[in-house]
DNA sequence: ACAAATCTTTACTTTTTAATCAAGATTGGG
DNA sequence: CCCAATCTTGATTAAAAAGTAAAGATTTGT
């Protein structure tokens, strides 16, 4: 369970569009440059992001990326999720394998497992936006520390009950 | 963000072994068939669920894998810790080009996210136990649900204060 | 209209992860 | 002691993900 390098990359190109001030966009170019990658990796994330509405493009001389929302409105579960393996996602075929596994074992007790974490990290990630990653209004460790102590928190009474 | 094919099917293998009796095991074969894998591919995530020391195995005629510890001793952070990409947990790498990157940008708002959300998974994972995932005490799905009505109730503090 | 800058799109290559194979080692039974 | 069943381990192959390359399309400025 964890962050793949195209999620990862994907939502630091979006913070970089976050830090900029009104009428200011970037270039893939300066976006790769920023973040240590390709111009062509940048190139085939912002096309991904721009597909699904999260920047615009503009192009031409004097041409670039902008967010197209207020970074404020920008949910990273949204963004995760056109990040993650492309082209799966599309074809909306997603764990077929497992499902049908476990339908064939009437109820394996694993489905639960995975849905629940997979409905858990999106939870978690849909209470942090843009917005906080960027500049001095910057929680998100606290967030998710509070995150954190409540799970405890539900354990014990779950558990002691 | 999504559990990888060798985390899944340990797991399920694990779960098949909880399954058992006192005394029974199971071979190879008989979990790679329960399970729709190959023996092979059986056989190598044995190996790693017994050099971690969440089975135990034995050779020859009768021979086969049980559980080393009982299931309810058994945490699914544990195990997965185990499961993921394998190697690169030997060799402590972990995302060194994240953090490199994030020390370059000073601090650049990401890190936290990603390890807050690793810790989030992480701690869901451990309060469920292979127990859980068998017969009749299966509450897995409760368990998580609450972890999500928290989760909430602490973002609606969080993002109202 | 032309040229330069820039995004777009598809195809390809590399790297990483997953799965398989094959030879070795250990145990139990006759 | 030898054979069959079983786990162990490293090498090999296959599949998936990540990254690269190249040709195309659009806009701006001259």
């Amino acid at each position: 369970m964890k962050i793949s390098a195209q999620e990862e990359y994907g939502l630091r190109c979006l913070v970089q569009l976050a830090t900029l001030h009104d009428n200011e966009s970037l270039t893939l170019s300066q976006i790769a440059e920023r973040e240590g990658i390709s111009v062509a990796n940048a190139g085939k994330l912002m096309w991904l992001l721009n597909k699904a509405g999260f920047v615009s493009a503009t192009r031409g001389t004097k041409g670039g990326y902008t967010l197209a929302r207020t970074a404020s409105e920008v949910y990273l579960n949204e963004v995760i999720k056109i990040l993650e393996a492309d082209e799966i996602n599309n074809h909306c075929e997603g764990y077929k394998g497992v499902l049908e596994m476990c339908i064939h074992n009437g109820d394996c007790g694993i489905r639960p497992v995975i849905v629940g974490l997979h409905q858990i990290v999106n939870e978690a990630l849909s209470n942090i936006t843009l917005a906080q990653l960027v500049g001095e209004e910057r929680k998100v460790t606290e967030t998710f520390q509070q995150i954190q102590r409540l799970e405890k928190r539900a354990a014990k009474q779950i558990l002691g009950s």
